[in-house]
DNA sequence: CCCTGATTCGC
DNA sequence: GCGAATCAGG
């Protein structure tokens, strides 16, 4: 396969689709992809497939929970992501397991199946993860656990 | 304080 | 067209 690296190829943006539909955030989508945040929202806004405009509806950050003395030595998943990212150090709560082998057809999908769709970079075997659920939950554990953390909005205004 | 989304801007 | 930088909202 050629060295130079694909940009948004069909795959790609199959994925981009499946994962902005899934109700996922850029953050995950950019991820699972393997690219930064703003290129995902970057394409997303040039596919013209903005929620429209800032919607935020999410709101899941949870500020609910105040406890005191929080120990929050780290900000947020950031530790984990990258411990989980670089196969190193022991981060205080691992991934859930992935089944790959679990992986089935669009048409073998339930209810209660995980429907990440898996695709192989290189390989034209599109599936889906297939693991069990949660209910309400349209993926598995582990890929609704799926965090990533680009760091750094410190950026220095320019004068 | 941090996070997420969308747009703007340079390449 | 792509993505970082930037802006805007929560």
């Amino acid at each position: 396969m050629p060295a130079l690296s694909p940009t948004w190829t069909d795959e790609r943006i199959a994925l981009l689709r499946q994962h902005f539909e899934a109700g996922l955030s850029c953050r995950e989508i950019a991820a699972d992809i393997g690219v930064s945040r703003n290129a995902v929202i970057g394409k997303l806004s040039r596919l013209n497939l903005t929620r429209g405009r800032t919607s935020d509806e999410r709101k899941l950050q949870d500020r609910s929970f105040a406890p005191a003395r929080a120990p929050k030595a780290v900000p947020r998943l950031q530790y984990q992501m990258l411990a989980t990212i670089y196969g190193e150090a022991e981060p205080p709560v691992i991934l859930e397991a992935i089944d790959e082998a679990n992986r089935c057809s669009l048409m073998e999908l339930g209810e209660n199946r995980c429907r990440w769709p898996i695709s192989t970079p290189g390989a034209d075997d599109f599936c889906f993860c297939g693991n069990a659920s949660p209910d309400g939950q349209p993926y598995c554990a582990g890929h609704s656990r799926l965090a990533y953390r680009p760091n750094s909005r410190a950026r220095l205004m320019r004068g």
